[in-house]
DNA sequence: TAAATTTATTGACAAATGTCAACAACGTTT
DNA sequence: AAACGTTGTTGACATTTGTCAATAAATTTA
């Protein structure tokens, strides 16, 4: 309990920002997550599984990939604070087509899609903050899009640079290679010549 | 008056389906969505703008584009049945890094980002619809960015095809192509290929 | 620590797409 | 209908990136 009020403490800042939460709404949700600890490699979310749970993301670093033919994907990289999903699985709890997996050792507060259900029926003011925050990410995924759509692997790279450099060190160049669409060896020499500059 | 109960019951149509609208609330919408045409090339919305209104677009096509360098790139292509919004902008009522344009002569209906805020005051429970919605776009701008990470032209080309076949002709293929982000020479030689078979 | 496995780098080459230019097709305007 | 401007097509070529392969570096496992 003592754990979840300190661990829960950034997220309760988060939605206070839009708007304060009732005592009563923070009690529920102290209650509802569940702390985990996750070791890195470990899957959290398998392909074609259902997303039955919302995650925020205490401590640590995600990634989130699927499969097209033979190559694995990066879709996105999600790191402390985060609020975590698959949504098109979360949102219609259908089978996902895409796993989340940790790059490092997590701590997260894990909140299952019914618990939020029933905080939804009790707190209709909360969809305000859900709300706001589905915004938010729309934004940042409008971001993404923006980036994929520049025409050299130099501008791709500088967006990753731009928006992730403080997990650099942590994001296997592979998984950073296929998030910004281009292939490892690209990268490689697209940083060799950054670089030298 | 009467216009509006007609072009806005589609919309009531989408609303209704996530969650029975009150009388009061349907009334609301119609005083307040005021009815426009558009004529085909007219900008709805100019960059460096603040997009202070949300547009259904009761008929018609719409595209939204942004420069990047000396180059136009379509981001979106939005027809009968959506809900029209430059995201970034309309959610932070902040200067907008794209336009809006009209590829064929519309109809929308309007209303203000204060007169939703009024409507958000008065019925919160429409919180709970815009989430809905607002997960849905979220959904459809998922489906993008997995069209942009395609390997090839055709895959791409083909996944315009699957989603807007019906405004095939509507839409100057330079237009398509930088929704796809390939040049319009590429595109070109991608249907004369695939037409081919 | 050493061995084994995975990841990153570099080179050579192939393939796809972009660019430029000429021309054709189409639509609009007069 | 003719003239104009825009859009689409096609060819030639340049450029970028992808692919494959060899090696180096780093990480994991024994």
């Amino acid at each position: 309990m003592e754990t979840n009020i300190v661990l829960l403490a950034p997220l309760f800042e988060i939605l206070n920002d839009i708007q304060p939460l009732s005592e009563k709404l923070k009690l529920s949700f102290i209650k509802q997550f569940k702390i985990e600890e996750v070791k890195k490699g470990r899957v959290l979310l398998h392909e074609k599984d259902i997303c039955k749970s919302l995650w925020f993301l205490c401590d640590g670093l995600l990634r989130s990939y699927h499969n097209i033919g033979d190559k694995e994907i990066t879709s996105r990289i999600m790191y402390t604070g985060h609020i975590v999903i698959s949504p098109g699985s979360f949102f219609t709890q259908t089978p996902a087509t895409e796993s989340i997996e940790a790059l490092a050792d997590c701590v997260v507060a894990k909140l299952s899609f019914t618990d939020l259900q029933d905080i939804y029926k009790k707190f209709p003011e909360f969809n305000y903050h859900t709300r706001l925050i589905t915004e938010q990410y729309f934004y940042k995924q409008e971001q993404r899009l923006y980036m994929l759509r520049k025409h050299d692997a130099a501008a791709k790279y500088n967006f990753f640079l731009e928006n992730y450099a403080d997990y650099l060190k942590d994001i296997p160049q592979k998984y950073i290679a296929s998030f910004l669409n281009i292939a490892p060896e690209t990268l490689s020499r697209t940083r060799s010549k950054l670089g030298k500059k």
